[in-house]
DNA sequence: CATAAATCGAGACATTGTGTCTTGTAAAGT
DNA sequence: ACTTTACAAGACACAATGTCTCGATTTATG
């Protein structure tokens, strides 16, 4: 009872691909089709294993994108959180944070991937303020800040921000 | 060199059809065909005055639904906000925000309708907050932990958001 | 009143992306 | 050998988009 294995090859190539066009022709442009076909592969081949492109897209983010460690300091987290998110990293995550208001499905797997975002930043903050903030409101407002940047482009994600946040912060401690 | 005037009969009834599917079967399922055909209009006539799904909602939040006075109280003002994003047009706006992802131009409308709640935030604040408080940070705050709220629908923006918010932000001056 | 101009509702049409299905081949265990 | 599963390639039905055509309607102009 077991056949052919599955392809590590192939499914390399896929995400690899699908990351590639991403940040050629931005996430909205990217299709299943196109990414198939950029991976030399069928296009059952990817349907088999991923559901949707947004589900083909975070993995391939959590296998080649290493996510900022849990540093100490603040304002390091921030610098390097932003950075990335600033980037072409941004683009993908917007696009999944928008694929997934229309896929419950898939807006239960991003909800863990930011939950493991929100737990990273928690437990910097947890030695940054004093105990009686409301540490998950402070969350909110720092994640919050950022995609809303991110996602509405009225303002840059950059190394100011990080500045920012941090005196912003900083004051709430005072 | 005239013809024919815009029916705003047809206008309205596109507008009104767009909320009321939007809130029958969620914004994500609403199609224009399904518009046209609800509001009892030619498609062309939908086509001829938007150019996409996203620009009838945005002009039908602003006919049909009226953004919360400036109030001067902050709590007051965050209260009527977030009881008003966390209903049926919540789903709306985060339907809108999505959308804005994909189609530049709209992203631009859509900034616009930001920018006005941006500004009607910034003059309460304005006076709530310090002097020497980052303004537009503290609105990215604000706003982006709502946005953050509704779109990765961790946590509800409701009342308690609105409580917690507004004695985060008296910390700031204190 | 006659004409030009622009709208109206209705629906055909091509295009594009999604997701399923089929075909013939390849690679594993039994 | 035989079964099972994956593979690449591509056909297929389906749904939504956006353009186009059609005949009819409603306005201003001469």
């Amino acid at each position: 009872m077991a056949g052919r294995p599955r392809s590590e090859a192939s499914r390399r190539a896929i995400l690899r691909a699908a990351l590639d066009l991403c940040e050629r022709d931005g996430y909205q442009n990217v299709t299943l089709k196109g990414i198939a076909q950029a991976a030399g592969t069928g296009r059952q081949t990817v349907y088999r294993w991923w559901p949707t492109k947004a589900e083909v897209m975070l993995e391939a983010l959590t296998v080649f994108v290493e996510a900022p460690t849990g540093s100490e300091d603040l304002r390091t987290f921030l610098l390097e959180t932003f950075r990335l998110s600033g980037g072409a990293v941004g683009g993908v995550v917007v696009g999944l944070m928008a694929d997934a208001q229309s896929d419950e499905a898939f807006a239960v797997h991003m909800r863990g991937f930011i939950d493991s975002r929100r737990q990273a930043l928690r437990a910097v903050l947890v030695r940054t303020l004093s105990a009686d903030v409301d540490l998950e409101l402070a969350v909110d407002m720092v994640f919050g800040a950022m995609w809303y940047r991110l996602m509405n482009r009225h303002a840059p994600v950059d190394e100011s921000l990080a500045d920012e946040v941090t005196t912003m912060l900083a004051r709430l401690s005072s």
